[in-house]
DNA sequence: CCCTGATTCGC
DNA sequence: GCGAATCAGG
């Protein structure tokens, strides 16, 4: 394999659109990362962030002397893009909701399609399915309880723990009234 | 340990 | 010019 003009040209747009370099190796095939690195660095567009550092002084101690010393405080943006969204139920909500749904591969999925982030609507269930960091990152996406983030299965799951120190709670209340 | 880009240097 | 090896870091 060698870089014709199309593979660069892809190369080009690929590195552009923010993908990493071995998302970009496997797109094109036939080379590894470290090939895309180094023909990106050939060609002069390794920094691709396009908010400006703002501090001038990043990475000051090189343990050896940089080629391009020019170059060598580019490219300090993740190529990522970071996922903020809310999987929790929001706080105010239900103030007393503290326990945290944890990713339960071992929990039986009901009747439910799962969905992307980009699939996830108002009424679908936010319960998440794997590695939010992986390609395979699934949400629930089952019939939401009105109110809830979660489908009835899930929100039975995330409040169980919650309703069970409520009652305790309440117990206790009541041994101290009496 | 997974990943990221950066750099070096033998080919 | 190429890219594996390595480095530095998240």
């Amino acid at each position: 394999m060698h870089w014709t003009d199309e593979r660069v040209e892809l190369l080009k747009k690929l590195w552009s659109e923010g993908l990493s370099a071995s998302v970009i190796a496997t797109e094109l095939g036939g080379v590894t990362r470290n090939a895309v690195i180094g023909k990106v660095h050939r060609l002069g567009l390794s920094g691709r962030t396009k908010a400006p550092v703002p501090q001038a002084q990043r990475r000051a101690k090189p343990t050896r002397a940089p080629s391009h010393p020019l170059r060598s405080t580019a490219s300090a943006v993740r190529g990522n893009t970071a996922l903020a969204i809310d999987l929790m139920p929001a706080a105010d909500a239900e103030p007393e909701v503290v326990a945290a749904p944890r990713p339960a591969q071992e929990v039986v999925i009901p009747l439910s399609e799962r969905v992307t982030i980009m699939e996830l609507r108002e009424q679908m269930c936010r319960w998440p399915l794997g590695d939010p960091g992986r390609e395979d990152f699934r949400f629930c996406g089952g019939r939401s309880v009105p109110g809830a983030p979660y489908c009835s299965h899930h929100a039975a799951i995330a409040y169980q723990p919650v309703l069970d120190r409520r009652r305790e709670r309440d117990r206790e209340r009541r041994a101290l009234r009496a």
